[in-house]
DNA sequence: TGCACCCAAAGGTATGACTTATTCAACCCA
DNA sequence: TGGGTTGAATAAGTCATACCTTTGGGTGCA
């Protein structure tokens, strides 16, 4: 998942300072203080900032370094840019752009697998729902977060949609990243676990509507649990 | 946007070979091929191979060289992938792909432009929709195309939610891409226009259903045009 | 047949030399 | 005094080369 290497030590971080606000928009870094700093050498310093700039964190410019792009710049799709930015104090705003970006997206994934998830997909769905129900009640949060994930993931996965699959491992992170830092009950509301099981069930009898609609209010849920708790 | 410099030109090249299916899923990069084939130094080829390997593209390891990886690791929101894939043979899976995204993304940030869109950003919008009318009426596909890009940009940097801003260039490279392989009609439907019109007064008048509901319709329109000319 | 060991191949890192673009400032001319 | 031009300093960009590290596959021994 991440990158190798001496690169990845350097990108492991700058990345985070950057996303974070520690080394803030405007900032300059030059390949040579870098070189010292870290004791690497031109090559890796060089890589490292390479792939900075193809995520569009920074701009190198001869005779000036590697200037900190703007927020607005940041590619906020890249799945390390939101590792970094969830990890730092951006987070309140990196969670509220990503629940709204799953109540537009989670609703449409789950329709669309009503009509098109594989058998398969569809009795995995039904054997998630019946572990989050289980997991649950034990209060079993570790658990809990892992099947919740697994489900979201093979909702997407099923919608047949390759661009709402590769938003599974970031509704990971989003799911991980508000358990880790308690913006959750202690204990899974029941309310929701029923839900999730309408979503399993409406997708394995291939009603596209009822699957929306139940999903619409889990991530809705969420989204609004998730502004009450952040003020 | 693009990236500098000859490992720049070197991405140019791989990118869109890989994006295509020119150069097959499992295929290896050898640097010292690279080296000779594009006659530059490992340095180059290093750079643009890790900028490759930050996009899930390829893999690198030791001993054995990179690795093209299949298409569901690819990192799908990365725009140059997008871009890339967008001018190859994967065109219409892309298009499919990012219709149905738009479908899920682009009524909801209308609602929320409806909400707290800016002054700036209403009265642009009303400007836009004009421009719209009034270059779809003289069949002036190239600035109808302008506009139309800058309109749905504007109502996504309106929703003030980044990641949805962040959608704009993504958006902007759909409709170009339909324009320019002749997905549309000769001259822009006057019902699409009259949507568009709606949608720029609704965001004005602060009304967030009635904004989405004409935002679906585009939306879906599209969707569906593209459907029937792809087959 | 199967195991351990070794070697070669390819990427990873370091370094020095050189090239090129760009900024800043000094300078000259109007 | 103002503005444009030139030039030198600077830092990134590129190249060539040497050496390190990992690892896949082959070889040979038990």
């Amino acid at each position: 998942m991440d990158i190798q290497g001496l690169p990845g030590r350097l990108l492991a971080d700058l990345g985070p300072a950057i996303a974070s606000g520690e080394i803030p928009v405007g900032a300059v870094l030059r390949s040579e203080e870098l070189e010292e700093q870290y004791g690497v050498s031109r090559t890796v310093v060089r890589e490292a900032v390479r792939i900075l700039e193809s995520m569009r964190l920074v701009e190198s410019r001869r005779r000036v370094g590697s200037t900190v792009l703007p927020k607005e710049q940041w590619d906020v799709f890249d799945p390390l840019v939101i590792r970094w930015r969830l990890a730092g104090a951006d987070r309140a705003a990196q969670l509220r752009s990503l629940g709204s970006l799953r109540v537009a997206v989670e609703p449409a994934a789950a329709a669309l697998a009503a009509r098109q998830a594989t058998d398969d997909q569809r009795r995995e769905l039904s054997a998630l729902a019946v572990e989050l129900t289980v997991t649950a009640k034990a209060a079993d949060l570790e658990s809990f977060l892992r099947h919740d994930i697994a489900f979201h993931a093979t909702v997407l996965r099923a919608s047949g949609n390759e661009m709402f699959a590769h938003l599974g491992d970031t509704v990971g992170a989003v799911l991980t990243g508000r358990t880790e830092h308690q913006l959750m009950p202690h204990q899974p509301r029941p309310y929701a676990v029923r839900l999730h099981r309408e979503v399993a069930e409406a997708i394995c009898a291939g009603e596209p509507e009822q699957a929306e609609r139940a999903m619409r209010t889990i991530v809705v849920g969420a989204l609004e649990e998730l502004d009450a708790t952040l003020g």
